[in-house]
This record gives C-alpha cells, sequence and structure tokens, in this order.
DNA sequence: ATAGGTTTTGTCAAGCTTTTGTACAT
DNA sequence: ATGTACAAAAGCTTGACAAAACCTAT
C-alpha cells in the first residue's frame, strides 16, 4: 500500500467507504483521527489514520458501539509482540528440555505457562504444536522413542492434573475414547481440557478402547456426546459398522486427524482443539433450545 | 461438598422420575428431605437431598416398605475412619467410584487417603492390590475395558502429579521403563514414586518401551540405576539379548511380575513396590560406600 | 474473541440469544450483570458480564431455576477453568475462602492448585505472597487474630500433609527449626518442603525451639546442615552467642527475613525458599565431591 | 388427587432519552 | 470545511401481566 503518502477525505472515503461526513463526525466526536491540515485548511490523512477507520469498521462490524469502537481503534497498538512470539520460544524451550529429559525445567516452563497465558491458548499454541512436532520428527526418525514417551508422559501428567474433577458440575456430559488400536491420546485429552473450560463434564476413556466398550460407558455415564477419535483413518475404518451403531443412540463424533477421510455420518472434529470445542459449545447450546 | 446448586421440586421430579407429591409426602412422612426455602417458600433441595432420592429408589426397588427404605437412605452413611482399617475400606470405595465412572468421588477418596496416610502405605494398600484385583476381574472378564481405561487414567493423572519435579535433587539416577509391548506402566510407576520417597531422582519412559532406546536415554541420563519392567515373563524373554547387553553397561534391575521367571542375571524386583524400593536403597546406599 | 470491548445491550443479547428485557429483568433481579454506563446511561458490557450470561444458560439449561442458575453464575466457581491455574487468582480465591473462615473451600482450591502446578511454583507463588500478605495487613490492623490464626492452621495442616515422611531416603539431612521466641514457622515449612523436593531429607522442629535444644537434637540426628529461621532479626540477636557455638560444630544458616540483618558467620537464606532451596541444594552438590 | 392461592419468571408497553448516521446551511 | 440540525435506531425506567411452577390443605 502507499506509504508516507496523505490523502484528502475524498480519497480515505473512497478507500474506505465511509462518507466524508461520517469520518468528519467521527473525528469530531470521538477523536478518531488526526488529519493535518493542508495551507488552505484541507485535512491530510496519514496511513495510521487509514488503518484506525479500518480497526472502526471491523469493530464496528463486530457489533460495538460507535463509541466503543472508536476507543478501541484509537488504542495504542502494542502488546503484540509478546504475545504471539511468547508460545513458540516456550515451545521450543519445552521441547530443548524434554529431548535431555529434564523434567524439572520442562514442569518450571509449564508453570510459567500456565500463570501467563489462558490453557486454551496454551493448549493450541503450546501443546498441540508441540504433538505434531514430535510426531513429525519421528516420522523422519529423529526422535528415539524414549525421548518420545518421556515427553508424552511429562505432559499427560501435567494435563491430566489440569484435568482433575472435570465430571463435576452441570454441563453436558461428553464421554472421550480414542478408537480402538489408537495410542495417541494426548490430542483427545487437550480436546477434552478444552471442552472443559467451556463447561462441559467430561468422562475420559484414554487410549485403544473398543467401541463396545465405550458403550457400555456411555449405557451408564449418558453422555450428550460421545467423541471417538483417531490420528489415523485405519482404526476408525475398522470399526465403522460398530461406530454407526454407537451413532444410533448417542450423537457421535469423530475426532482427531483420521477422522477427515471417515465417512460414517457423525460429526467430524479434525481441526484444532479449542476451535472444535468451540464448535461443540454452539452445537451443544443450539441443542438446549 | 459439591457445588451448592439448589434444585427446585419440578427439576429433582424430572431428574428422579418421583412425582413433586410423592417427593413432598416422603418429606412430610419419613422426613427423607430437608429442603431449604426460597423467599416466597419454594423448597430448595440440595446434592443431599438428591443422592437421598436416589438411595431411596435403589431401596424401594429392593423390595423394602417404603419406611424402611427411608430409614436407611437418611441414615448418614457411616464411614468407618478409622486410619487403621482404613485402606481395605477406602480400597473398596476407590472401586466403587471408578467402577460407575465418578471421578470426583475417587478423587476426593484419594485426597482423604493422601491426607491421613503416607505415600508409601497408600501405594502398597492401596494402589497396587486395587490395580491387582482390576487386573484379576479383568482376567475372569468382570471388568469392561472402559471401566479399566478410566480406573488406570485416573490413577495415572494422580501418580503422575505426586511424581512432578521427581527427577531433581542429589539422590542416584534411576531409569524406569517397561519391557517393549508390556503396556502395564502404573506399577513401576508406583515404584517410582517409592524410590522418589527415598530420595532416588527418577527418569521415567513409561509404557512399551524398546530397549535401544532406554538404552539411548541412558546415554544421556547417566542412571545409577536402570529398571526394565514387565507384568508377564514374554516381553522381558524376548529382548533378553539386548537386555544383556543393556546389562553390560548399566546395573539393570528386572521389575514385574514377569521378571520373576526370567533369568539374565540382573537384580529381579518381583515384589511390592514399597519392599523393592526399600531393598534398592540399602544397595545403593552400601554402593555408596 | 473480540478484546476488552464493551458491549451495548443489544450486541450482548444477540451474541447470546437473550431478549434485552430479559438481560435487565436478571440485571435487576439478581445482579447477574454489572454493566458500566455510558455518560447517557446506557448499559456497557464486559466480556465478565458476557461470561456470566453463557454460565447463567447453561444452568438453566441444566434445569436450575433462574434465581439458582443466577446466583452459580454470579459467584466466580474455582472450578471455572483459568481461576485455578493463575496463581494470582488462586491466592485471591485462597484469602477470600480463608478469610471467611470456608475451610473446605480453602482445601478445594489448594487441591486443584496441586493438581495444576508445582509445589515449586505453589510454595514461592501463593503460599509465601499469601503469608506476607497477611502478615502486612496484621501490621495495618486489617485482619482479626482469629482470622489470621485460622488462615495459618490450615495451611500449616496441608503443607505437613506433604511432609509425611521426608525424613527417609539417602539425600544430605537437614534439621530446622525457628529461633527461640519465634512464632512463624509457615516460611521455614516451606522451605522444607522445596528442599524435599531436591531430595534432602528434613527434621523439623517447628516454632520457638531453644537453641540448645536443637543442639540436642543435631546430637541425634547427625545433619550436614542446620537452619535456624526468624522473621525478625531480634530472637537470632538474643540467640547469637550459642548459635555461634551451634555453628562451631555444623554447617548453620541461618533463615527468614531477620537473617539479614545479624551477622555470625553463618550461611543467610532470606530470599524465597524455592531459590534458597535451590541454593542449597547446589551446595550441597559441590560438597559431595 | 384436587382445589384454590402464591411465587417465579419471561414478556410487553408507554413515555422518554441517548446515540449516531446523514443532511443542510453557511 | 464547519457547525448545527434532525430523525431513525437503540436504550432506559417503571409498571404490569400471565403462564408455569409451587404451595397448603382437604
Amino acid at each position: 500500500m502507499s506509504e508516507s503518502a496523505l490523502l484528502r477525505i475524498g480519497e480515505l472515503s473512497k478507500r474506505s467507504g465511509v462518507s466524508p461526513e461520517l469520518l468528519r463526525a467521527w473525528e469530531r466526536r470521538y477523536r478518531l483521527l488526526e488529519p493535518t491540515r493542508s495551507a488552505g485548511g484541507l485535512r491530510l490523512y496519514s496511513s495510521a489514520d487509514v488503518q484506525r477507520v479500518q480497526a472502526m469498521q471491523r469493530y464496528l462490524a463486530e457489533g460495538l458501539a460507535a463509541a466503543e469502537a472508536a476507543a478501541l481503534a484509537t488504542r495504542p497498538l502494542v502488546e503484540d509482540r509478546d504475545a504471539s512470539t511468547a508460545p513458540a520460544a516456550a515451545r521450543r524451550e519445552l521441547d530443548a528440555a524434554l529431548s535431555v529429559f529434564d523434567e524439572a525445567r520442562a514442569h518450571r516452563i509449564l508453570d510459567e505457562l500456565l500463570g501467563a497465558a489462558t490453557l486454551d491458548s496454551i493448549l493450541s499454541e503450546v501443546v498441540v504444536p508441540y504433538l505434531h512436532e514430535v510426531g513429525e520428527r519421528w516420522e523422519r526418525g529423529e526422535t528415539s522413542v524414549a525421548q518420545e514417551h518421556f515427553a508424552t508422559s511429562v505432559l499427560r501428567g501435567r494435563l491430566l492434573g489440569l484435568a482433575r474433577g472435570w465430571d463435576r458440575g452441570l454441563g453436558p456430559r461428553v464421554l472421550l475414547a480414542c478408537a480402538p488400536g489408537e495410542r495417541h491420546d494426548l490430542g483427545l485429552l487437550a480436546f477434552g481440557l478444552a471442552l472443559r473450560a467451556r463447561g462441559f463434564r467430561i468422562f475420559y476413556l484414554g487410549a485403544d478402547t473398543p467401541v463396545d466398550s465405550v458403550a457400555g460407558a456411555a449405557r451408564v455415564v449418558k453422555p450428550d456426546f460421545v467423541v471417538v477419535s483417531a490420528v489415523t483413518a485405519e482404526p476408525l475404518r475398522s470399526a465403522a459398522r460398530e461406530l454407526r451403531e454407537l451413532a444410533r443412540h448417542y450423537r457421535l463424533c469423530l475426532g482427531g486427524a483420521g477422522a477427515a477421510e471417515v465417512e460414517i455420518g457423525a460429526l467430524t472434529l479434525t481441526g484444532d482443539p479449542v476451535e472444535e470445542a468451540d464448535r461443540l459449545t454452539t452445537l451443544a447450546r443450539t441443542d438446549a433450545r
């Protein structure tokens, strides 16, 4: 975009789609814009002004009142740097600690993260990406099983710790299990935590659970949703028939990367645990009506 | 106890399937329920009331007369909190809670135990016997995989929670891993905790770890002891050659019931985790001299 | 989603699906919402309000009466996500619970913390700061003796529970005692726990212990380190002569804020228990060589 | 189980104010 | 370009109302 070019009000209006009158009104009422003036008194807008107008429009589109939108749009934008690079840095540090079996350091890093960020962001920006990374390295033969086991065990301990008491309360019940043969349960655990943060009650069966066993648990727990997850499609395909039967009695969702390629008429939750938790939340909300 | 959600009579009726009139009758006749009242006089039932109604229904289903059923349902559940008989009772309660997927109650029981007893005694008198019991029931086909998975997951979470940071300090280093193919890691975890309580530094790789991977980890960790464990003999036999090789470089111990029948010239730790931890402690102590 | 934006009632209504009239009714009747007002008197809702509305809807969907749902939704429950994980928040909650003598809630908070964080971080970011806070409030006369006693005894119980069996094992022995006249032992207790987490064996004599008594215990225990602690300098000064004598036979450390101003040729550990525990660990490690 | 009265809770209306985009005169 | 005016949309308060859910007592 053009850099330090100064725009007159007509041009700004054309670019932003906001009428000149309104631009002036925003300036007068909320001090949204701070144009310099030409010799003859014409307003000359800088690129900062352009950005503020765009921000203003975004906020308005979100439904904020003009006064509120303006307040946010004029707010000096900083912070970012920290918030955006911190997770990546934390992930690297975590990786370094875990790959040399330094559990204490890993815990220190996780402690700091838990103190500084929301659980959601830790899950989707540290834990899940880290798991992916480990998985890829594993495929490339760059990680030993021992390292992977160690890292997994440390993380599982932390996540299960955060999970304590996640079956209490009043929200909808969700029964979670990995498909038979599936050993990777941490993603599902992360999903469970994200759901918990949204008020669901979680019942967690963990890795490698036969479908009939899930059904048995469901009869006791009476869940509103049942989630069966797998990283590859194979475990889900093998169990397709049983899963369809399960879907007749319960609201079944298939989770994990493996769910993308399977078609058995159940909701698939393939993406980021936190986002998928949001989806399930809205689903549950509309259901409740 | 749990959250102070108070229900009105309609909701309690819906949840229990008992008509409001009957609920009021039970209250009037047997004082089964003790609802508080709203400002306007509506009954507000606590979770204790909910439980009493459920108990009442169970007793009625057993064929007791209403008066009898109510008498039993209102009786405060006597907890023989006697510390000496506690472990057995706690195990039973834990079992009951976990087999109906009641995680919150399981945690309460474990919390009380941790508050009242030493970790050693909890491990050797509650956790380990409980694991055995589950194993046996599993062999007799009395437990579903789901129940076993659920129970295991809850316990693993607690034990890993207690393990947090167990690699720090000054004691001898111990590297723990299950033999390749071995999936039962909780016994090994318990052993690790018992060792930790004696000052060892623990490095835990968990279930199903290839021996060469253990060796790789050992090169980094430089442990004073390496423990490889299995519940049956088979995984250890299959890996016998590699284990012998491992034993040439490290002080190797074989753990778990499977170790009893294997002969590869390593120290076998077949018994109770706590006792074996004591054995290893004296060994390490004499070593140090 | 959106940042610290303030919503007007229409937008909140659109987002939550609750009519403006009802939102106002909930505010009026249950004080569910606490909007700020614009200059002209329009309601401006924060994200906290949004969350309360969502919680309210969840509870309603569960079948609770509106009044009950609102009561639950207004009270920031511990179980609700990040409250439990962020140390600062946990400290506030703990404070709130203890200052109204709600022991059960305090225990719940501590349970969750123990599940979610490392003991180290709990000690240095919750327990110790909380003790400081109580101390300051006490000086300003804002806390009653009863509150302070209650809080102290609840915490002491928990910490002692964690301390169980901390004298066993292989690590260096540390004898801990408060100086004669010193009644504040919780900091020392926290220090002991941090040491224990690093593999030391702890022998704890508690508050107000005469120095010759410490010496007597030391003859039996044969500690590698003796730590005498006090919050103010006075108790240490009064006992200076005896302490010097003690330092001739044992490796003596002075702990607590009071140690800063005393000069008797012993290592002083004035800072955060966890950091000081780390210092002592490296000291012990180099010693061992 | 029914009858007759009460509480709770969502909804609506009337009358007035604030906010905000747009229009117009200078 | 500026300043004022204006009107539609959105909100505010007060008060009332009715259906659903509950109460007690017979």
